[in-house]
DNA sequence: GGCTTTTGTTGTTCCGATGAACTTATCTTC
DNA sequence: GAAGATAAGTTCATCGGAACAACAAAAGCC
């Protein structure tokens, strides 16, 4: 077996071959982030190759069913029609798995990122058992993947999200909190899974996740941000030029844990979690500890002191966590995520305020903050797209022989 | 410190010769970073390359100047002798310059890192009028570019270390706190020294640079760590898989502007400047304003008790902002540079615990901390290694026609 | 219906790495 | 000290891959 190698990559020597795998990447990139189909020449124009090269890798990535031709389309203009390039559609699949606090699923995407399939179970998996739900988990997953294949869908891997610290991609799960799971050997569990066993999931954060679906959808406006999403716990994320930065072993992005609030002695002092994490604002704002989101943003439309005070709270705790995080990682752009996307309304007066007064780079390039736009369970998808992500760098590894 | 060309990087589309280029690179960092000679052969085992390719390219760099041959030694083996191959001396010279609180200076170093030149003056900025300061800096450059010039050196280039915050590469300068500069045009004034201006200086940040050069003596070991300098402010950076962080802008690693100590409310709340920049530590010890390091350190080994708790208090303050940012980038080593270096021995325990007991991850990766090595003024070498690499990024430039 | 314009394809050429054979320079062994 | 053995570096034919230019195809324009 060869080693995996990445086309001219730093450090790795550059052979002949090389030029054909990132060109053949680069290509392929073209077409599956286009916002509408493109043509050989406007690949052409856009990456510098000649059609003539263009059109030779085109051929590869349509033999190897990754790129499908459309139907030309009368232009209105003069010349020969273009010929329209897409993603194929139903011929590769990418799976992403989340195992969150309240809930777990599966997600098929296709190449050009449209959901498939997908299946999502509530639940309350604080103090579970990991055998237990990764079982229930093996056992969404098998039937998503057995209708895949029996409709000839390739399947490119598999991802799963968690809510926790992941050593990178193989894992193991160091630690997940709120679950109260640590040491987890979690694809060696799920290789119980028959199915499983044969394409084991890459392992990853669910904030970093959850960041990558975000990028996705922005499409690379802002292509560079910080993530927060709001859960049970807080998680974190940077995404730096559209790419997820990973830290050293995926452990990036813990700004849940950012000490705030020390008064004088450094021996106390919360976390930003014990301010911004949902439990935290939902005791604050004097609610049963069963209550929801939506019981939260309900209470806020009541104009309900307690919880606008909570609100205010937790948006300064989260002002200040970000402030931190954003002087460090110099990324101008916030986007809200979890619960603070829903609670958004109600916090972004404080967040901003802390942003604009502790930023030092503010006054030079003011501090965006938005909302996510990555829909439900944005982990799901972005563990598909991580999946993605894979075949896209090294599409070679496709090609027939 | 932006991402200058690479050959067939990510995004560009890989001609011919970005083989070339690429391959080209690969082979002069397997001189330049090796501890000792190479040979052909050596390069070729490690790269993968061919024997015959390695000779190719290498006869290129020495064409270029920026190889040279030593005459062999003896090996007590058998086969043919290698022809040692190392960075060529006193061919080519990157110029490292540095504007700081305390002082001024030009250092000129060769491909091998050896310093060639280099010229410091003391004196005291805060405050200063950018004009006159950079008009002495110009002062102090201009015989050292003279001197190169006169021994037949070739400049690669220059560039500009500053405590504050710059815009990538090209400036302005935004804001210096502790020289109380902002919005100045360091370039445009310098441009109107003759000598310079047909070499603008490259900008960075003191700290950014600095972990530079400290990356480069470590030489890959650790390859990823966070480094804080202490100087008048406190400055950081990021160093991963042995590439300096920049962030969006290049305003990255500004942990001393972190929010420490607010007492409930976050409207108050000190920054880590505020606890662990050397007036405040000065002050906290009951030493006078004008104490230096020095005195510092005397206080400390005469174990005056103000002093020793001074050093525990910004020990702890600077031990909880590291684990804030440990948390955040996920790299396990931190190393302590500036005043921090001299005071390692004081700061130490109250920095480790905190560390300890912050980073959520420290108990799968223990945290490493340790002093800096890379001598005097590590930021005007972290310069002259900035335009270093933008020369062994792309030595086609330098290859003769 | 010729002309223009744009798309996609077909050779040819050129560049760069490979691989095998060859030369060079040492040590080892009898 | 001559004959291997061993390793370093070079030479040359070959091959893969992109560029370049010429050409075919399919439209709109007048």
């Amino acid at each position: 077996m060869s080693p995996p190698r990445r086309a001219a990559s730093r450090g790795r020597t550059a052979r002949q071959d090389s030029l054909r795998h990132h060109n053949l990447a680069l290509t392929l990139r073209q077409v599956l982030d286009a916002p509408s189909p493109v043509s050989r020449a406007d690949i052409a124009a856009a990456t510098g190759l000649t059609r003539a090269t263009v059109s030779a890798l085109v051929d590869r990535l349509l033999e190897a069913r990754l790129v499908a031709e459309l139907e030309p389309v009368a232009s209105q203009r003069a010349g020969r029609p273009a010929v329209p390039l897409a993603p194929a559609r139903g011929t590769v699949a990418a799976v992403g798995m989340e195992v969150n606090v309240d809930y777990l699923g599966v997600r098929a995407i296709d190449l050009g990122g449209r959901v498939l399939t997908e299946r999502v179970e509530s639940g309350d998996f604080r103090g579970s058992n990991p055998e237990v739900v990764l079982d229930r988990l093996a056992a969404l997953a098998d039937p998503v993947l057995a209708l895949l294949s029996d409709e000839g869908v390739m399947i490119a891997g598999t991802a799963l999200a968690l809510p926790g610290l992941v050593d990178s991609i193989t894992g193991p799960l160091r630690l997940a909190p709120n679950l109260r799971w640590w040491d987890v050997d979690v694809v060696g569990i799920l290789a119980a899974d028959p199915v499983l066993a044969g394409m084991p999931p890459r392992l990853a954060n669910e904030a970093n996740l959850a960041a990558r679906a975000e990028a996705r959808v922005r499409r690379g406006s802002p292509s560079s941000f910080v993530y927060v999403s709001g859960e049970v716990g807080v998680g974190g994320a940077i995404v730096l030029h559209g790419a997820i930065y990973a830290g050293r072993h995926g452990w990036s992005g813990e700004i849940g844990h950012t000490v705030l609030g020390t008064a004088g002695s450094f021996d106390q002092g919360g976390t930003l979690e014990s301010y911004a994490g949902q439990d935290a604002i939902v005791e604050r704002a004097g609610l049963p500890r069963s209550a929801t989101v939506a019981d939260l943003v309900a209470a806020g439309q009541r104009h309900e002191p307690r919880a606008l005070e909570a609100f205010a709270a937790a948006g300064s705790a989260l002002g200040v966590a970000l402030a931190n995080m954003v002087n460090i990682v110099d990324v101008e752009h916030v986007v809200l995520g979890g619960i603070f996307a829903d609670l958004a309304e109600y916090l972004r007066e404080a967040v901003l305020a802390q942003l604009e007064r502790r930023v030092i780079t503010a006054p030079w390039s003011a501090i965006e903050l938005s909302v996510a736009q990555a829909g439900q369970h944005p982990a799901m998808t972005g563990a598909a797209l991580e999946v993605l992500q894979t075949l896209v760098e090294e599409p070679a590894g496709w090609l027939p022989i």
